[in-house]
RNA sequence: GCGGAAUUAGUUUAGUCUGGUAUGACGUCAGCUUCCCAAGCUGAAGGCCGCGGGUUCAAAUCCCGCAUUCCGCACCA
């Protein structure tokens, strides 16, 4: 079976997402439902639990990291420090013609050569506008006045309405919690802070389903460091040998860490543990990472606050698509809510006082999804049913519990078993229709096995176990039952 | 946000030009049959035809506005 031949588009992914539960639009019974907000369905929150569990096991406890969950509404304060209430806007013109809207730099660039600084005050697009005598590209109307698009949702808090604002990224709370986390949990550098959780950005144009949110899930890691420590990591050596595909100018090419390391593609052996480990948790969710690369960032393309950028990348049928943020922020954070807050942010590293530079891992946890199930879905021809091949331990449902026929006690039989396993894992019951249909089903809902009781059963306590890739069936003890599955779903 | 296309049941679709409240298939559910891979038969449920307004005796159908989705442009996890 070919492989390449059989993958699945994002229109069969959107399908599958809608007529199985994964996911699907917002408040979509009413007309003022708006683009960007989209719901988790049964089989989703299946999937992206266990996706999560998968995160949790081979990042934060293999690191040793420790996980909160901060408060989605943080203060304005947080976000003047951050630069997000300066840097995360941008500044737009409107046409008050034709009302198109550009933005106001990048305009001014084209048409004339300047470059107005983005963060420039307003009144300077304005001037460099009316004394270039700018007009709108599409219909020669004039402007109206700039203004500036914040991508943060501004909330009013209390009756006065003080202004705060739902973070547009997870690590600030990590941030500002730091202090307290350090000498409480008595921490060490170098310290990884976790924490999935929602973010939020007013997106002028989202789009496409899970890929561009207004409202998305991150899962994020601050790993709070020496700097002058970047090349002693002797964790490094768990992952030496791990192959990742790096890309700087050319192509992107596979290697090992180390050897990413020793040509310099890799700045220290930090940043390569965790490029490392990024890579190890992405093979098991069944992403095909043959498909992706590390891009390493140009200087225009990097965030404001990131010193080295690496965009952990994968091929989908729409293109490259971007998972996971690695940015080397350096001091940016510590330094901006120091000379903010006047708390102190420096700590102990043996007997030397630092403040701590962070290198984190910010990844998109809807994005992952999406891409586990489009990287999952195969059009199997040859038994004409679409499969969706998701890791077992991934898997919303991981067994699938068939009576043959509904009669002659097999259903009652059945209806035993299942209460016997039902509390071990995930299983779903099913006694009407076709037993083919029904495998069928299981099939497009990811579910890797099915147990199926038949008349034998009744006379050898034994029952069917049907592998879902495969479509191979063997003959199991009920008494020896529990342990296979267990065994069968565990994680890696 | 701009430009283009689209929106009819869970999915797909006929009907739209030429106004008279909707067709088929798949799926779902129940029963019979079969008894390990989408078979067959019988029956049923499921639609304010994206939302709002207008024209008309009458609107899925004509007109206007809005929203969403998809494709391009710009922006991002």
């Amino acid at each position: 079976m070919n492989i390449d031949e059989i993958l699945m588009d994002y229109e069969a992914v959107m399908r599958l997402a809608l007529e199985r539960g994964f996911y699907f639009p917002s408040c979509e019974v009413y007309g003022d439902a708006q683009a960007g907000f989209w719901e988790y369905g049964p089989s989703g929150v299946g999937l992206k639990n266990k996706f999560l569990e998968l995160w949790r096991r081979e990042l934060v406890r293999r690191d040793g990291m420790l996980e909160i969950d901060g408060s989605q509404i943080m203060s304005k304060s947080v976000f003047e420090a951050s630069g997000h209430l300066g840097n995360f806007a941008d500044p737009i013109i409107r046409c008050t013609e034709c009302s198109s809207t550009f933005r106001a730099d990048k305009t001014i660039v084209d048409v004339t050569g300047i470059e107005v600084p983005e963060s420039a005050a307003l009144e300077e697009f304005d001037d460099a506008i009316v004394q270039n005598n700018i007009k709108c590209p599409k219909c020669k109307g004039d402007f109206e006045k700039t203004r500036n698009f914040n991508m943060m949702f501004k909330v009013g808090i209390g009756p006065e309405g003080e202004e705060a604002y739902l973070r547009p990224e997870t690590c600030q709370s990590i941030f500002v919690d730091f202090p307290r986390l350090f000498k409480i949990m008595r921490g060490k550098l170098p310290l990884g802070i976790a924490q999935v959780g929602k973010s939020f950005r007013n997106e002028i144009a989202p789009r496409q389903s899970l890929l561009r949110l207004r409202e998305f899930y991150q899962a994020e890691i601050e790993v709070f460091c020496n700097p002058a420590k970047l090349d002693e990591m002797d964790r490094f050596s768990e992952i030496e040998n791990t192959v990742i595909r790096v890309q700087a100018d050319g192509d992107p090419v596979s290697m090992t860490c180390k050897e990413a390391l020793e040509s310099g593609m890799v700045p220290n052996k930090f940043v390569a543990y965790y490029l490392g480990i990024l890579m190890e948790f992405y093979e098991k969710t069944g992403i095909d990472v043959k498909r992706s690369r590390f891009r390493k960032l140009g200087d225009k393309e990097k965030a404001f606050y990131a010193k080295v950028a690496f965009d952990f990348e994968v091929e989908t049928s729409i293109g490259w698509l971007e998972l996971v943020a690695c940015n080397y922020r350096s001091d940016y954070d510590l330094s901006s809510h120091t000379k903010k807050s006047k708390e102190k942010f420096e700590v102990m590293d043996n007997d030397e006082k630092v403040l701590p530079h962070i290198f984190e891992i910010s990844m998109g946890i809807d994005r992952s999804l999406y891409t586990i199930l489009e990287h999952s879905l195969r059009d199997d021809k040859e038994h004409e049913r679409i499969v969706l091949s998701l890791k077992p331990y991934l898997s919303p449902i991981h067994i699938g519990m068939l009576s043959l026929v509904k009669k002659d006690g097999l259903k009652e039989k059945t209806d035993e078993i299942y209460l016997q396993i039902k509390r071990k894992c995930d299983a779903f019951l099913d006694h009407s229709g076709a037993i083919g249909r029904r495998y069928r089903r299981l099939d497009e809902l990811g579910v890797p096995f099915a147990i199926t009781v038949d008349h034998q059963t009744l006379e050898d306590d034994m029952v069917t176990l049907r592998m879902r890739d495969s479509m191979e069936q063997k003959r199991v003890k009920i008494s020896e039952l529990e342990s296979v599955i267990v065994e069968a779903i565990s994680f890696p």
